[in-house]
DNA sequence: CGGTATCCATTCTGATACTG
DNA sequence: CAGTATCAGAATGGATACCG
């Protein structure tokens, strides 16, 4: 595939979404926005996780430096997750999203009944 | 799974965003908004997105009902793809969350580069 | 409690070839 | 030009079991 004539941003956005942008750590974004700090059984029951999805994701996205993680070495252990700066500043856009998502998914769910009354006649 | 103790909403906002929103689907929402109008083609160059992804993309967003397909029986057949009221009111979220991309890529990656060096020793 | 390791099914994606 | 069909590899995600 060329290159030559793309949008120079397509490919830049394109690889920050797939990095951040997956189902799993905005809803990760937007819970951690909203609670302050969370364990890691408190995320997995607030988002219906699986437990090797939470970690992985969480693990990624501490590398990306959008959450950070304290291990309390208590027992039982303990670790708490927390949104770093650029996670926060990541609430915004993610929040925009969400929003929208929310005030529009009903009429998302009427344009695909309409859709497929169109075309299953 | 059970669904006692979730967030209402993360359930939701999930399934919008597993429809909508998808590394392609974004960049399709982008490139319609900056261009106004584009034919199945030029989408394909722009985006730099294989032809098979690009016609499933927009056959799941004219279903969703944000993008409409304009098919004109010329000889080469023309098909022109712009953003519906929907699509446009989605528009405002995702050049939000395309910004912010644009703006902290480079600290994604020095975040990434210090936490790889902080962990590989 | 907070993970990691393994296995397996499903989904996604691109390359290629073909059609109207 | 604008797709569709088919295939194969990669990535995703859950279930289960086990560890510190």
């Amino acid at each position: 595939m060329l290159d030559s004539e793309q949008c120079p941003d397509c490919k830049r956005i394109g690889a920050v979404l797939s990095r951040v942008g997956d189902r799993w750590s905005v809803l990760v974004v937007v819970s951690l926005a909203e609670h302050g700090t969370l364990r890691f059984n408190e995320l997995k029951r607030t988002l219906g996780i699986s437990q090797r999805m939470l970690s992985l994701t969480l693990k990624e996205m501490e590398r990306d430096g959008l959450v950070s993680r304290t291990y309390h070495p208590t027992i039982p252990p303990k670790v708490e997750y927390t949104l770093t700066a650029l996670g926060q500043s990541f609430r915004q856009p993610v929040t925009a999203l969400s929003r929208w998502a929310i005030e529009n998914l009903g009429r998302i769910d009427a344009a695909r009944t309409a859709y497929d009354a169109g075309t299953a006649q």
